[in-house]
DNA sequence: CTGAAAGCGCTAACAC
DNA sequence: GTGTTAGCGCTTTCAG
């Protein structure tokens, strides 16, 4: 508190702390950034260092980043992704990686509105951003939006076929292979799937992994087992007649919230879980799958990883395949539904 | 496409427009800023955008704020808040709030962890943040972290007593009084409390919100209406039983969890919700609340309101009170299980 | 009405 | 080993 530097206002510069220390600004910056190839004197560093730590000094990142050319910052634009309970884990996972390489998340949510977007993609342009990753809240294609094309971005969670542009999504088609083939392994034959109505990448997805692990068991495919629902609590509900119709032992729901439906159903017609019939569902939406009574056994959508991953690939540390999306697999979390 | 200016590298700078438009950067810079006494002529004004607009330049925001000495980053440092489901509201309102006034939030989710925290507002102060908000997941009393006193800074959804820093959290005694008015309107008069057990301003002011709301309504407190349980579904579930005993006709659940599991327990035991028995809830954790069977009439936790108030305190458009946090009103709002 | 020039805080050759 | 000197892209007096 002697000098008035330390907190606020005229923050201390490096030419304060050059002058300070006696020396000149290029060896304080030496000093400051351990310059490789800088040799500098033992007494002359530590002269520096202690007027970095006696003045407060703290290097302006923004100078630095001018003076560079090369910024530190990776924009994050997303539809709904910090506003929707589970994705939220795409924000913290690219964070953390971009964290771990030095980088900066700007994170922008765009509510949707393409005006908006624009104006986000903007402003990241407008600071130096290295990249951008663009991500939707659920799965699916999307037309990318057309100032995107000024910067590097990858998309995360979604794709664009056409557009060329690194994608990275979960693997759909995996992650319903293994949830029927958890359902196998606890001696099932007989399984439903309560599917989506709504086209999308997890409908046809997760669809083709039940078949494939049928087949794989040796089980023919029976259309009248997979029954359509709204990917809600309620269609999951409505579905129980049709499940229990089916003479199935074991269903796959699309989702949890589906799942939670058709426990509520399942309840209403006393039959006990797993006992009398055993649920798996999908996405391992936490607040519900791990509370259900009993806690429901699932199939989680790789958030975190999504994230972590699209700025491993775009800090080109990994690199998405020409032919297609990235595939982040969905892991079995197991707990007593089954 | 003509020239190699356009997208990515060689990114056109100021000095390449007032090349092309024959004219002088200083000038760009006043039609590009729009300054209000920079009386420029209406040809030369056209010929720089014309310039602006031909060779696609985009201002470099990281050389202005250095050159204006004046940034426009606000910081959010948060524990867990982009990882938990609702609390992802907090960004959101933060996000939308900086925008309106032209600032960028800079997010960091620190895991709780303190020395990941100490780095986060390190790089925000170095990427001269106008302020940080700091936030937690849920309401509390939290210890400053020193490098926090290095900025202004509000704190969001958690308070320091001793620090006079300014914070906003939700009124949690409002919240509570709301919650209990909404059962007497519908004509309750016996009215159970399920509280946390976790010693907390969640805990302690919905109780105070409750005997307040009674009082108010003439009827006494009767202690054995306040059943404490542990602050999730199995608390819930667990005090079952208690509630049916003390002959309460409606139950005010200490948040939504804790209803979700109360609605296993009391339909457990054939009772129907709210014909039998009413319930409330708290904190309107969407993905439960809205889809319970009956969907769940609950209480809101303001979430994205804490956060664009606490940027319109930083910001100075508003203040709290030198007494205390300001408090952000819980809504209630209304389902079915009323 | 427009331009020249200094300077924001820092880095990066290149001297000494 | 350490200091000098140009910039980085932009804003901002101050001349003309």
């Amino acid at each position: 508190m002697s000098t008035s530097s330390g907190a606020h206002g005229g923050s201390v510069t490096m030419r304060d702390v050059a002058k300070a220390a006696g020396v000149s600004v290029a060896t304080v910056s030496h000093v400051v950034n351990d310059k490789a190839g800088a040799r500098i004197g033992e007494d002359t560093r530590l002269r520096v260092q202690e007027a970095v730590a006696a003045l407060g000094y703290r290097p302006n990142a923004l100078a630095k980043t001018l003076s560079q050319g090369t910024s530190r910052f990776i924009g994050l634009v997303t539809d709904q992704v910090a506003t929707t309970p589970f994705a939220g884990q795409i924000i913290h996972g690219a964070q953390d990686e971009a964290w771990k390489h030095g980088y900066v998340l700007l994170v922008a949510n765009t509510d949707g509105n393409e005006a908006v977007e624009g104006d986000a993609i903007a402003m990241m342009l407008e600071h130096q951003v290295h990249g951008i990753l663009y991500s939707t809240w659920y799965h699916r294609e999307i037309a990318v939006p057309e100032a995107l094309h000024q910067t590097d971005t990858v998309l995360v969670d979604c794709f664009a076929s056409e557009s060329g542009l690194p994608s990275v999504v979960p693997d759909e088609v995996q992650g319903g292979r293994t949830a029927t083939q958890e359902l196998l392994a606890a001696g099932h034959r007989r399984i439903a799937f309560i599917n989506t109505t709504t086209p999308s990448p997890a409908q046809s997805g997760r669809l083709a992994g039940y078949r494939s692990a049928l087949e794989e068991a040796g089980i023919a495919f029976d259309e009248a087992l997979v029954v359509p629902a709204s990917p809600e609590q309620e269609g999951g509900y409505d579905a129980t007649a049709a499940i229990l119709a089916s003479g199935a032992t074991a269903v796959f729901c699309h989702n949890d919230r589906v799942a939670m439906g058709l426990y509520d159903g399942l309840r209403d017609q006393g039959l006990r879980i797993p006992d009398d019939i055993a649920v798996i569902g999908f996405d391992n939406q936490e607040v519900i799958a791990a509370h259900l009574r009993p806690p429901l056994s699932t199939v989680a959508l790789p958030h975190y990883e999504l994230g972590a991953t699209g700025v491993r690939v775009l800090l080109g540390m990994e690199s998405a395949p020409t032919s297609g999306p990235l595939l982040i697999a969905c892991p079995s979390i197991r707990r007593e539904s089954v």
